[in-house]
DNA sequence: ATTCAACGATTGATGTGTCAATTACATTCC
DNA sequence: GGAATGTAATTGACACATCAATCGTTGAAT
């Protein structure tokens, strides 16, 4: 394959590639949420601050902190962390050293649903997609994923 | 790598792999959304619209084709194309041959937008994520890609 | 021909994400 | 210690996606 000039536009052959890529990895989380919802009564987004604050020290943090590392903006946080207190599965609490501040809290409801949401969900991942490739194939995601982030994170951000 | 035993959950070099594909594809995403919406002023979706009715014989379609070339749900593009009238870029027209349907149509203002859009939009497709492969990579995710697609074709849907 | 199931498309309700504005507290600097 | 500035978090308004319900039309069975 001939390297294409990096100033023109995407060869045929080169967006087809892309729209594969693009459409797969769509598809993919769209089952996987499905699954997600289906199996055990929560979202994606629901998974993953239960997930992070499950991992976190003291399962506990401050909600700014779980917005770095969901890498959410705060207000998706705030009005998430809303619904999900109304559901009962997290509970905020006021910060001991700065009242300004709030500590998020799984509630033991929230441990729960999050215990009974990853066994399934890992089932999903494996199923739906490790169990697609071969393990020279797995390399090769790795590989060109890091690639692209590497990418992305040296092209200039926002 | 040895192969895991299918019915096991993902291990940790596993669940990287995965987590390194899934957010870089959604970080991706992200970063040609906003490319699209501060250079041309319409969103992917509006793009994905306005890219399959140019496609389209006649340049026209009728509502329930374009949900189904673009694997929306019908209600999602009525909405979509609600908004869409409403800012000039495509019309509704009664359809000749069932007066149930209606064929959606661009505007000469939306095939203006679309021409405007698709350039930057493909050279941003270059920038962001064709530039980031050596040749052989971009020939290894267009693997990984068909084979995904396959595996994920042949589970079970919906 | 009349009925009735199927179909094309829209609608309304609800949950979600983004942006800009706001509130309340904290910190800094004189 | 008081004014300005900064920071944590929430709020409201809006755009969007999904689901279930609806409306009007079509087509098939009797």
């Amino acid at each position: 394959m001939v390297q294409a000039d990096r100033r023109e536009l995407p060869t045929a052959a080169e967006l087809a590639v892309w729209r594969e890529y693009i459409e797969t990895a769509s598809d993919l989380r769209a089952r996987l949420e499905a699954r997600l919802q289906s199996e055990s009564g929560v979202s994606s987004a629901d998974y993953e601050v239960m997930l992070t604050l499950s991992e976190a020290e003291g399962r506990r943090l401050r909600s700014s902190e779980l917005a770095a590392r969901m890498d959410w903006q705060r207000s998706r946080v705030s009005h998430h962390l809303g619904r999900m207190e109304q559901r009962g599965l997290i509970r905020r609490e006021p910060c001991a050293d700065d009242s300004r501040g709030a500590e998020v809290v799984l509630t033991s409801e929230g441990s729960m649903a999050f215990r009974r949401a990853s066994v399934p969900h890992l089932r999903a991942v494996r199923e739906l997609f490790l169990d697609a490739f071969e393990p020279e194939q797995l390399d090769d995601i790795a590989s060109t994923a890091a690639a692209l982030r590497r990418h992305l994170g040296s092209a200039a951000r926002r």
